[in-house]
DNA sequence: CATGAATGAGTGTTCATTCAT
DNA sequence: TATGAATGAACACTCATTCAT
């Protein structure tokens, strides 16, 4: 650990979207796409090493620019930091809406979409560090920031979540006694938690377990647990 | 970030187990306490701070001694950090050893049991800290170590719920056709998420929800979404 | 020291002449005034900050201008300096000039206005930070524009004064065995030490001496010194 | 100016005190000797160069040491130069007190010997550094050092001659009207003006004056110039 | 003319690690 | 065993200066 520190090479370019596109002349006049290029670059950097360890010249390499470049577009490595998670929520929120959609089309297949739409983000590599990352190290040294993160991302899913069950209580799907809101950020933190040691530790070396049935189980579980008590009722007469 | 970085006090001593009680005449500690020693100051620090944001200087004030004398017994921050580590999972593993003993009460009753004994430990603020740090930066920085833990502490207690979920199904009390492997999973990942989340982080600061219903309804909709599709509880006579 | 170094903000437009009057369009003033909106904002900033401290930015945002434009008009932030303290200095000559010319009343009367009308100088809060700048960074830094400021500042009020005693030797209001070049300098030099400490420090407020009686004190005590030795004013029938 | 800002080299050793003695073994254990090792060293750059343009790493290596040994000394840049002039200030003081010696040989010869002694003084090299940095820099950075080091070194120079001439107003020495604290301040300051300008700056190359003529006319003036005003007449009958 | 963008060369500060005692 | 002293290697951040437009 902490050991020869290793820069983070850029053409690594793991992670979507990380990585310059190669197509420019070195020098001048990219202003427009820098901040974005920075974000990406940041990003790439902060999740590979995490925050404290990322260093300003990697994420400036990694953008195929000069350290003090990025005093000319932010404040700090921390205003730096900041404005690139809020860039990636506002992507993520996008996003989030984007999968929601559909109305009424009944309780099951609603949350059966959102829970695989989202397990289908969670298993993005980018995700991985991302969520780390955030979660222990921004909670820790940027409270705010941290809040922002989990208000725009986690809270956000929660709140689906949330009205889909609302909305199957309304429709008699969903038993009238189940706190919709507890049972949401079960649903959403187990799926996480699951996802994250499945795909993003090696855990599955040593503990494997099929991933579908993982995803699967929890699902199904999840939603025969909140049936109403009598046979799958359906609507209130 | 990277603000003053306020170093840690040596008397705040959260977290069970550390900081040192004074009572001892301050110079002339046997040397063969010293390692035990360290290792609290060690962890306390490094759950604080993270690992990589631990100044070993903290840990030498937060265990009273010096830091070259660090040197003595470790070759390295590294080395430090890993055995106190590993040290701390034996701790662990030792009680969780102890708390499992379970009779034949059916499953509901064992579940509950060993699920409010787990929420319990999750909410100790050592834990907390000890559970992100892990997860995270050890994960990163030093997979086998990383590897120990989750063996120890995490996939033994997914183990113990499996075995219950085995034991259900053998008696009926579980369907059939669930994954008791995944389902098992899904219960520990998705209450250590939440309690974490909910526990050791700003969260109920902007998203509240009362504690006890968060685990109810975790623990309930579960026990629900495993019950036989037939009526309720069917053999037990 | 150090700190945040808060810039200077453009509209502070302390000292006389110091700051755009904000009556132009903006845009398309004409190239001819630029220089010297750049003195004026260059030796604002200077002596806000000390030479070394003051940043080319800015000096250019108080001219309401961009950096690379200095470069335009100097080639150096010392060329810079050099030009707008030389553009200083003959402004201020052009003071002395008109400043000066006394008839004659006996040397008492001359001193007096001359000492007070001084006085009146060195209590502008330009002229603090001016003096102090040019005497001790401009002094070390460039000796040569020190020796042209001090030719052209001090040392003309010293001849003033000298002239006005060799005057009064003449007509027996001074004592025959004063060296007046070096009396001359005496009151100089002490009135404007004396001001500068109490008018452009933080001295009075931890040794408070009323600003009339410290100038009144210094002037009369040097006329009386400079009195010939058998009782007052002889001639003069 | 601000050119190729060649580094003050460690052998220079300008200023009383200043550089190494060169005995030690290049390393280690002369802890105690250090800080004022470092004081002298840090004395010697910032007159050398000013605050703003002193370098730790000069510091560091005309006192024979490396740059982040100085952070085991001090907490700061500020917190060394903070240090340092307390340092210094308490050895004027020691001097100054030294200096007062005499009671009661009348006004005149005590006044001389003060103003004597401090002209000497005043005519060291290293005072002309150092009283031009703390009077414009320190004064500008930091202004409650300033005020430290006027409160030591200015006002009680000002306060000892003050002193003086009360005593003398009570022997008859003086003449009653005098405002002594303001007449004390005209002394010194007009004195501490003209030594500074005289030894310390290229003035007398283009203005020159024989620095015995300068002193002697000084005082010999002040000293006319608060005699009461009927012949000497000694002691109130 | 005028400017936003870009950079090289610093500069203060931190921290794991080692040396001599 | 234990420690104060010392350092190398980094790293965040600054600023005068230049390039392309």
């Amino acid at each position: 650990m902490t050991k020869p520190v290793k820069p983070v090479k850029p053409d690594e370019s793991h992670a979507a979207g990380c990585g310059t596109d190669g197509s420019e002349c070195k020098w001048h006049r990219r202003a427009a796409d820098r901040p974005e290029e920075l974000f990406r670059a940041a990003l790439c950097v902060f999740m590979e090493r995490g925050y404290r360890a990322a260093r300003l010249e990697d994420v400036a390499r990694q953008a195929g620019v000069t350290k003090p470049l990025i005093y000319h577009y932010f404040k700090d490595k921390d205003d730096l930091l900041l404005k690139a998670l809020e860039w990636k929520i506002e992507a993520i929120l996008g996003d989030m809406r984007a999968e929601v959609g559909s109305p009424e089309e009944g309780v099951e297949i609603r949350l059966r979409r959102l829970f695989e739409y989202s397990w289908t983000r969670w298993s993005r590599p980018e995700w991985g560090r991302f969520h780390g990352t955030v979660l222990v190290e921004v909670r820790q040294e940027n409270p705010e920031l941290f809040r922002r993160w989990a208000e725009g991302s986690l809270v956000e899913r929660w709140r689906l979540v949330e009205d889909i069950l609302h909305d199957g209580q309304g429709r008699g799907e969903v038993r009238e006694d189940l706190d919709c809101t507890a049972a949401a950020r079960f649903l959403i933190s187990g799926g996480v938690q699951l996802a994250w040691l499945h795909l993003h530790t090696s855990l599955p070396e040593f503990a494997p377990c099929p991933e579908t049935s993982l995803r699967e189980t929890a699902l199904s579980t999840f939603l025969r647990g909140i049936r109403p008590d009598t046979s799958p009722r359906r609507r209130k007469p």
